[in-house]
DNA sequence: AACATAAATGCAACGTAGTTGCATTTAAAA
DNA sequence: TTTTAAATGCAACTACGTTGCATTTATGTT
């Protein structure tokens, strides 16, 4: 279960190998930032239709294999990887300069109290600031 | 400075008092939660026009009458008051049943640490879960 | 009160992110 | 090899919001 082939990850999620998928999981494994569709077209040339581009990245999202991240930007990123389960402790750090967003797991679980007869599912924030690199 | 008329608002902002302005204003004031673009229309009977609507949400955005929150779901939310400087002590909940969008005073400040280099200049939470009403 | 001026409004046209319908192709199973 | 459902590509479409521009209105000055 460690060293999975793309076409491993494919199968194992019931998703056919096809030639657009490779090429894109291929992508996301080798990119550490989130990616935009924007991203992701230039990555891959433009060699890929828009709605099969989208399509794949909501197959790849319910399939667990990339989440999806709202950056407050306007458009959505990606990322390779699950959610924790509740989506608790992750947490999206986004640079106010060089707009990368960068996955960040959140050690200690924010805690934070709702009023009474409020049932927290899930967390999601979004940090702001300057990058290391930046 | 406490029991200001709309008028007064809109004066003490710089902002022209006019009629599109007091009927939004008069509405933000007596609905508890956070609107959409579209319950404000509906709300003001569709008497404003689109893009004088959204200018003026902008510049009451801008002159901390509103804020503009972004709860994930692809369209922008407004609620009356002016966000905490830095946005630290303050979170938004939004129901995963009726949609409604809260606005949460956060008592104590969440505490996120981020890597050795990154600044954190602003922390957004968005709170999924079920509201009290559902 | 009448005038001047900048700001606000309404309308139409536009932009961008993402979605949908449908005909064609392709992966994979029989 | 044949079959079948899923995936693809293309074009048209939707939703949300923005922009340019002519007209109107609020407000300050004479
Ligand atoms: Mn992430
Ligand atoms: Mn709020
Ligand atoms: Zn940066
Ligand atoms: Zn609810």
């Amino acid at each position: 279960m460690e060293k999975m082939s793309f076409g491993q990850i494919l199968e194992e999620k019931g998703l056919k190998k096809t030639k657009v998928r490779m090429a894109l999981l291929h992508h996301f494994l080798q990119l550490k930032h989130a990616q935009s569709y924007n991203d992701l077209q230039l990555a891959l040339k433009n060699e890929i239709d828009k709605s099969t581009l989208y399509r794949n990245l909501t197959s790849f999202e319910q399939a667990g294999i990339i989440h999806r991240i709202n950056d407050h930007s306007g458009t959505s990123k990606y990322a390779f990887g699950e959610l924790p389960k509740g989506g608790q402790d992750h947490a999206h750090f986004v640079c106010e300069n060089c707009e990368t967003v960068y996955c960040m797991e959140v050690s200690t679980p924010l805690q934070l109290n709702v009023p009474k007869g409020f049932k927290t599912k899930n967390v999601q924030t979004i940090i702001k600031g300057i990058c290391s690199k930046c």
